[in-house]
DNA sequence: ATTATCTATAGATCTATAGATAATGC
DNA sequence: ATTATCTATAGATCTATAGATAATGC
């Protein structure tokens, strides 16, 4: 059991929190980059922020965008990944019910985590070839909640135009992050949820949702 | 009535709209800031897009940061200085068509214009304190949305955390700007604007929209 | 004389690489 | 021997200034 690590050691002690060197690095980069952008932060910036020199940076990362790839990977993944499980509750949740419950946990895994990296896609900056993964998984989600909301707009008198606006309503939990004013921050996600639900024209989501608990009861009887 | 302007001449042509110097950079400054990102775009950048040298911006403008204030003063002005004129509407509109009117121009406003100027006010990087002055006149546009909002909710059942829903409803407009696609695009406000009362648990905005024509044409006979 | 441009450049970055150094691991 | 750091630096920017130049205005 080590006290330290092999390789030379630090001129300064730790001061990110991560077990690897990696993750401070990241931690740092996180926050730089949502809180001043990715162009204005500089290498020098972010190893100052983990407390080693610029060029140790380049032990871990090949260049500076490697750094911001490995943050884009964490964010839209989660919420990708129960899409599959929602669609399996298909008999026991209506399509109205699998928007609200992917939308409170979209917005929770927004609203969750140390930075907000969600915001690391309205940067213009980053609409660029090299992030084309990140960008494709991204629109693979709207498409879902797209057309989600399009069936459930087809049973209500709403103008089918309004079936944009749920991905947009979660997606604005990004410009809200560091201003929970007012509204308690933990039920941001369940709120906006509801709200998606009544730009489509739903005008008890609290009911509907009841249901969806009862039917969800049932179901693991 | 001169054929060519006073001073040395460029060596290439205009290629940017504008009918002085200063309105072809800040056009061009416009759309680099808004598609590339304030860091990321160079000062030599915008004088290439322009068609003049580097150093030829500083004749018009002292720094980087000022051709930056410059864009700002345009964005949130027009849509501040109609808030007194639904105001003094005040007995003829109720709260909801007022509500509903400001979201309609504020809406059209962000969506007119050759670029995505709205968009400038999510930039990470810019949240600083020489722009002050711009990120304050936002915020009192921000606020009059949630006084507005939130005696609305007061008359429906909903909790009152949506206040803070229409404002950013309409702010989504920016993340929309580019792609329009399947809605059209010069609806899309008055949709956004319909949204926001739903939200905040008024089933059929289009029905006092239609009450909101015929008050206005009675008030003006 | 005034104006709008140009050329040239100082000085401050910034990214990434090369190679030295100081630990642990075997 | 391997690893994680360090120092030093090349080469490419980037912003802003100084001062020359080529038009118009009077």
């Amino acid at each position: 059991m080590p006290l330290t690590r092999a390789g030379r050691p630090r001129l300064q002690s730790q001061r990110r929190p991560g077990v690897t060197a990696r993750d401070e690095i990241l931690d740092a980069a996180g926050e730089l980059f949502t809180t001043q952008g990715y162009a204005a932060t500089s290498t020098r910036h972010i190893a100052e922020s983990v407390g080693i020199r610029q060029a140790s940076l380049y032990h871990y990362f090949k260049t500076k965008d490697d750094i911001l790839c490995a943050l884009l990977s964490q964010t839209v993944s989660p919420t990708l990944s129960i899409i599959p499980v929602l669609r399996d509750a298909e008999p026991v949740m209506t399509e109205a019910q699998q928007l609200h419950a992917l939308a409170v946990f979209d917005g929770r895994q927004l609203l969750s985590g140390r930075w907000n990296l969600g915001a690391l896609y309205l940067l213009p900056e980053l609409r660029d070839a090299r992030l084309e993964p990140f960008y494709s998984e991204r629109e693979r989600l709207r498409r879902h909640y797209l057309e989600l909301s399009a069936r459930i707009l087809a049973g209500t008198g709403i103008d089918p135009a309004a079936a944009d606006l749920p991905f947009r309503l979660v997606e604005s939990l990004v410009n809200v992050w560091s201003t929970p004013e007012g509204m308690a921050r933990q039920r941001l996600p369940g709120h906006v949820a509801d709200a998606c639900l009544r730009v489509l024209g739903i005008a008890d989501p609290a009911a509907l949702h009841d249901r969806t608990q009862e039917a969800l009861t049932a179901a693991n009887r």
